[in-house]
DNA sequence: CTGAAAGCGCTTACAG
DNA sequence: CTGAAAGCGCTTACAG
C-alpha cells in the first residue's frame, strides 16, 4: 500500500484550461488582469480537480512563509490556552497557521534556540506574550531574521504598530483601594518572579493606594514567588503561620491565588471571614474554587485578538498611531470580606 | 527603513567553498559521500556566515513540510497543554514544528475547514487525541491528503503503529470499585457526550464493576454532560435537589466534577461528609480545590510523548506489531469517604 | 488581457 | 568523492 499522492499542480490545470501557467496564478492570486471568460474555466478547471496550490512552493516564491508563532513562557496554561484560541480566531481564513513555541528563558542556550526555531520555520510573525515579549535581545533577534514581533506587555517598549499595553498598575490600584475600603490595614503581597515586568507593575499600583490610605507597608509583607500555584503556597503558608498574621493577601496572579486558598484551608483559617484573598488575571479557576475569587481581569483573548490584528495589518502602510491599551477590571466575588 | 534581509544561500556557500552547490546540499545533510577535507571546509564557511537552509526550498524539494499539527476538541485548557509541551518536548531538535488546530466537530464546514488546514499546511503528520481521533471520515481525509495520523483513543480504530490506547473503561472501573467498597450504593454518574466514545467506555467500566457488587443503576442516575464545567453543575444541581439524593458522584472528567463541587457548595452539601465526588483525568485543578479532589490519572504528558514519537517512526519500517497503552490509575484524595 | 523566460533555494537522479 | 543539469511548484518582471 504505497502511498500514491500523485497532486495536481499548476501546470495540470493550465494544460487542462489551454492556458499558461501564469494565467492560473493570476487566477489564483485574484489578479484583476484577467478576462472573465478566462478566469470562469480556469475556476471551473480548478474546481473540477480540487486543485490546491502548494502551499511550500508558493511560500518560496513569494518568499513569506505563511506561518506566525506564539512564542511564550507564561506559566499559566490558562492564559496559555485563551491566547491560542483568541491568535487563531483572528487568523481563521488568512491561509495563516499558528506555530507554537513554548519555551524557558533560563535555559542557557535560549537564544540558540530562539534563533534555530525562526530558522527552521521562516515565521514572517511572531507574538509574544509576558515575559518573553519584555526580551529585548529576543525581539532584535527575530527581527533581524525578518519576523515581525507584536508584544503584549504592561509596559511600552516598542511602536505603536507593534505594541498590545496592559495596565497592570491601574489593575492592581483598584484591587487596594477594594481591599483597603473593607477596612484591611494589614495586608501581604505576593508578588511574581522580577523578571516579570507585570510583577513590578503590580506592586507599584498597588502600594501606591496603599500609601494613599495612609497604609504603611510592613517589612516582610512583600514576598517573592514565581506566579506558580506551589510557590504561591509555599508563600502563603509561612505567612499564615506567623503570630500576627495579615487579614488579607493579594497574590500576583490567580494561581497563587489558588495556593493561598491551600495553604488558608490547611491551616483551617477561614476565607473571607479570618482571611480576604484577591488575585489577577481572572482565569477560569478564579470562579471555580469556593469561595470565588474576587480578581483583576485581563480581557486575555481581546488581548490576543488584537495582537493577531496588528499583525495582519503591514508594518509599514500601517496608520497605526496610538498604542493599543487594555485597562483591567476588578471582579468583586466572594473572598474578599471586612476583617474580623 | 526597509527591510534588507539579504539571506544568504546555498550558492553563496558553494561559490566561497569552490564547490558546487550539490556538494553543500550533502554536507548539510549528513551525506558520507564527501571527502572529510572538503566537509570541514564547507562547515567553516557555513559557520562562518550563519547560513542555514531556506526551510521551505527544502520542503520543497523534498516533498516534506516538516511541519506536523495537533488537531483537538478537547474542551480541557489543562489537557490541551499538557499535551502540546508532551509533543514539542520529543520533537525538540527533530527540526520538526508544531501547527496547532483546534477545531469543533458541530460545525456544518468541519470537514471543509479541515481540508483546507492540510491544503495550506501540508502537515506531514498530525496527533489527534479524542473526541477528534474517534472521527473516521476526518482520518481518512488526512490520510487521502497524505497526512500520517496517530490517534489517540480509549478504543482502537487503526493499526498499532498509529494508535495510543488508554484503557478509559478499567479506569472508571477503579472508580467504581473505590465507592463501591466505601460503601455507596447509591451513586450518580455523570456522563460526557455521546459523541466522545471515553464517555462510552467510562460508563462501561463503571457499571460493570457496581453490577459485580450487586448495585442495580437507578432510573435517572446517570445523566449526560458536555464534559465542561458549566455542565457538569447543572447536572448536579438538579441531582442534588431531589428528595432522596446519591451519597456519591462519579464524574466523567474533572472539569465536570468541579462542577459538582459548585453544586454542592451552593446547597450547603459537606464534600466528602455528605457526599462522595470522583472525577477522571487528574488535571492540575483536581489537587487545587478542596477537599483535594479523588479522581483517575490518565498520563497524558506520557500519551503526548508516545504519539510524538509513533509519528517519527517510519509507518513503512516501523517494527511496531503491539498497540502502545496506558492503563489509568486511581489517585485517592480527600472527596471520598464512607458515606454517613 | 496573456505568455515565455527566468528565478525562489533547495534536492534527486545521472555521470564521471 | 564531486558536479552540471533538471526538477520541486509556484511567482515576478518583462514583453507583446
Amino acid at each position: 500500500m504505497s502511498i500514491t499522492r500523485s497532486k495536481i499542480t499548476i501546470n495540470d490545470i493550465a494544460r487542462l484550461a489551454n492556458v499558461s501557467k501564469k494565467t492560473v496564478s493570476r487566477v489564483i492570486n485574484d489578479s484583476p488582469r484577467v478576462r472573465e471568460q478566462t478566469r470562469k474555466k480556469v475556476q471551473a478547471i480548478i474546481a473540477e480537480h480540487g486543485y490546491k496550490p502548494h502551499p511550500q512552493a508558493r511560500a518560496l516564491a513569494l518568499r513569506r512563509s505563511f506561518l506566525i508563532a506564539m512564542i511564550y513562557d507564561n506559566p499559566s496554561p490558562q492564559y496559555v490556552v485563551n491566547m491560542q484560541r483568541a491568535i487563531l480566531d483572528e487568523l481563521e481564513d488568512t491561509g495563516l497557521q499558528l506555530v507554537i513555541r513554548p519555551c524557558d528563558r533560563q535555559d542557557a542556550d535560549f537564544y540558540e534556540r530562539m534563533q534555530a526555531f525562526v530558522d527552521h520555520t521562516n515565521v514572517s510573525g511572531a507574538i509574544l506574550p509576558p515575559s518573553v515579549s519584555e526580551d529585548q535581545k529576543l525581539v532584535d533577534l527575530l527581527t533581524a531574521s525578518g519576523c515581525r514581533c507584536i508584544r503584549i506587555a504592561s509596559v511600552v517598549m516598542d511602536e505603536p504598530q507593534n505594541t498590545v499595553k496592559t495596565d497592570d498598575s491601574a489593575g492592581a490600584a483598584q484591587a487596594a483601594r477594594h481591599l483597603a475600603e473593607l477596612g484591611h490595614r494589614d495586608i501581604v503581597h505576593i508578588r511574581g518572579p522580577l523578571t516579570f515586568r507585570s510583577s513590578h507593575e503590580r506592586w507599584r499600583g498597588f502600594s501606591s493606594v496603599l500609601g494613599e490610605f495612609g497604609i504603611e507597608v510592613q517589612e516582610g509583607s512583600v514576598l517573592e514567588a514565581g506566579y506558580t500555584f506551589d510557590t504561591g503556597l509555599a508563600c502563603a503558608t509561612r505567612v499564615l503561620a506567623r503570630k500576627n498574621r495579615p487579614t488579607a493577601i493579594f497574590a500576583g496572579n490567580d494561581e497563587m491565588a489558588i495556593g493561598v486558598y491551600q495553604a488558608a484551608h490547611n491551616a483551617g483559617i477561614r476565607i473571607p471571614e479570618e482571611l480576604s484573598v484577591v488575585g489577577f488575571d481572572d482565569t477560569p479557576i478564579a470562579s471555580r474554587v469556593w469561595p470565588p475569587l474576587t480578581t483583576v481581569r485581563l480581557p486575555i483573548r481581546d488581548m490576543g485578538r488584537a495582537a493577531a490584528r496588528l499583525l495582519l495589518t503591514d508594518a509599514l502602510e500601517s496608520r497605526v498611531r496610538q498604542y493599543v491599551s487594555f485597562r483591567p477590571e476588578l471582579i468583586v466575588r466572594n473572598s474578599t470580606a471586612e476583617p474580623a
